[in-house]
DNA sequence: CTGAAAGCGCTAACAC
DNA sequence: GTGTTAGCGCTTTCAG
């Protein structure tokens, strides 16, 4: 067990008091002689004093830190955003406690709650699905939360999201613009509302281009089973569309499958067209002649620290939502 | 501000303890009689009582919280790692606290130190290079803590790794089965005693099959630019040894970045001996013919937190550090 | 069966 | 300039 305050303190036949203003940085402030503290610094260092943060927060209300709840942190968007998180928090002075929800809403709760306990001062989530049970909790009682990636229109809530209907727009139209006829469109039931303005995007732009459109070309693969269910979508779409020309896939591991499906079936993907809304790094080898819309995970990650940090440390209020929509690269 | 267990003692006219008592599950134990301990439990329930972590891990000494430090937690491995962590703690009745050092032995040690300031039971650490400072520190301090993926010979902790002289022998004999006579081993000089393993299972099977040994078929990365390095060495490689047939990559963002730069430079990946210790979901349609190590992700995440939490409970002293070495399948 | 009281390590009014 | 003291919310010993 390492020194306490208490501990110095008596060790210098000096108060409490005297300790905790000098050590954390407010001995001038306070007028404490310059002896005294650097008595009180030195004979820290030398017996290695570390603060017990929990005490402090107990008493002092916050705890410094922020948690990051996403569904999947094995999935490469959430780790890179989470990597983003940690490194901005840090500079300015938080930790972060990564949870992954598993995109299971009970868990989803039981993290929020959990985390609540824990006096965690504020939160980024992007939720899964229905989970908006712990949010109004939240938000009835004005606990300070961003939402990311994903948002519930109907929450007053902050949140940070991409523009998808615009990118999706745009690269559904880059499909076109080759001269593509009969173009699918692959997505997936989970995160229901930000794949339907996915899908939005894409269907205006089948729309102004008076493209082909029909259910047959809309595929949606469960977010569980996906490896396996992308299988039967796609063999659905090339049964009932067999001169389909583009696939539109709404998330990156959709777009893998994709091409593991394509590679398996021996289709060439070099003749036909594809579209992809984020990326990994084997599109470039798999498939060069893809579209791919380049999230903003830097951004996303920065903003949604710097917005929660910033609702943490002001006492303003009025409290005005911020809700971003970020421009995305293609 | 939620209610305290005192709210609830004096709205119900009965004392902290007997609430404190109920709600932590030992009422029955202290034989409370079932009406107050409805009562309670009741307007517990009734008023979202959330207990404050803080104040009982303050009183209790316990955070039942973990630390996981890794390099990068936006790496693939590291962050399916962490999920399994997550999930085996959570089982367990922990939390997990993720860092990542970014693989700076600075950002490392105050990361650690930072996680003992917030009083987290135990640690589970991936080390960076060099870093020993802070690891020697926990080791004479008897702070519990397991290293994953890497460790040092000359530090009595536990550890859990995989057989690296194994299964590099092991696939790189795979490319010596083929015919494959002058193969190359595509490395980094991070971890480097993990790398040396690697480098020697490597050898030893070169050595034992009389195959070609030369330093030209030594390719080292540096780990940060390694997708811009990679293109260097490999590029010295085939000026100095034209005839080289064959590529052991000795981690999976290694093979990535060689597939990369094989079809970047025509080359064709089915004519060329390909063995890689751990995978990408795209290796498969990229390089079908590669031969493959799987690392035993889970079982390194699930051994991590058992090891750990059995220490963290166990009060025995004798401390025998727990060493394990962990079969891959290929 | 239940309660009073001390204490975990730190902060912050309020004295002197 | 420095010390006293009363908490923060919970656990736990010891009394009744």
């Amino acid at each position: 067990m390492g020194k306490s305050l208490k501990d110095i303190a008596e060790a210098l036949k000096v108060s409490k008091t005297t300790v905790s203003w000098v050590l954390s940085g407010r001995g001038d402030e306070q007028k404490i002689s310059s002896a005294t503290q650097k008595k009180i610094i030195d004979y820290a260092k030398q017996v290695k004093y570390r603060p017990n943060y929990l005490a402090k927060s107990l008493s002092s209300g916050k705890t410094k830190t922020i948690g990051l709840v996403v569904p999947f942190i094995g999935d490469t968007f959430y780790a890179q955003v989470a990597m983003e998180v940690e490194l901005v928090a840090e500079q300015l002075g938080y930790t972060v406690t990564f949870c992954s929800s598993e995109s299971n809403p009970v868990r989803e709760n039981n993290i929020i709650q959990m985390l609540r306990s824990k006096n965690i001062d504020g939160l980024i989530i992007a939720p899964t699905n229905y989970a908006k049970g712990e949010l109004e909790n939240l938000i009835q009682e004005k606990y300070p939360f961003v939402l990311i990636d994903r948002f519930f229109p109907e929450l007053n809530t902050n949140y940070i999201i991409i523009d998808n209907i615009g990118c999706s727009y745009n690269l559904v139209n880059k499909l076109i613009n080759e001269g593509r006829k009969k173009i699918a469109i692959i997505t997936t039931a989970s995160a229901l509302f930000t794949m339907s303005l996915r899908y939005e995007g894409y269907k205006t732009a089948l729309i102004e281009h008076d493209c082909f459109i029909s259910p047959h070309l809309y595929g949606e693969v469960s977010r569980n089973e996906y490896e396996l269910d992308i299988i039967r979508v796609l063999d659905t779409i090339f049964d009932a569309v067999p001169d389909v020309d583009g696939f539109y896939f709404t998330t990156h591991y959709l777009g893998m499958e994709g091409l593991r499906y394509f590679y398996k079936r021996n289709i060439d993907v070099s003749k036909i067209g594809l579209a992809c809304l984020h990326s990994t790094p084997s599109f470039e080898l798999l498939a060069p002649n893809m579209h791919i819309a380049y999230l903003p995970i830097k951004e996303i990650g920065r903003e949604s620290v710097r917005v929660l940090i910033e609702k943490l440390e002001t006492t303003d209020n009025e409290d005005e939502k911020v809700k971003l929509v970020l421009p995305v690269c293609d």
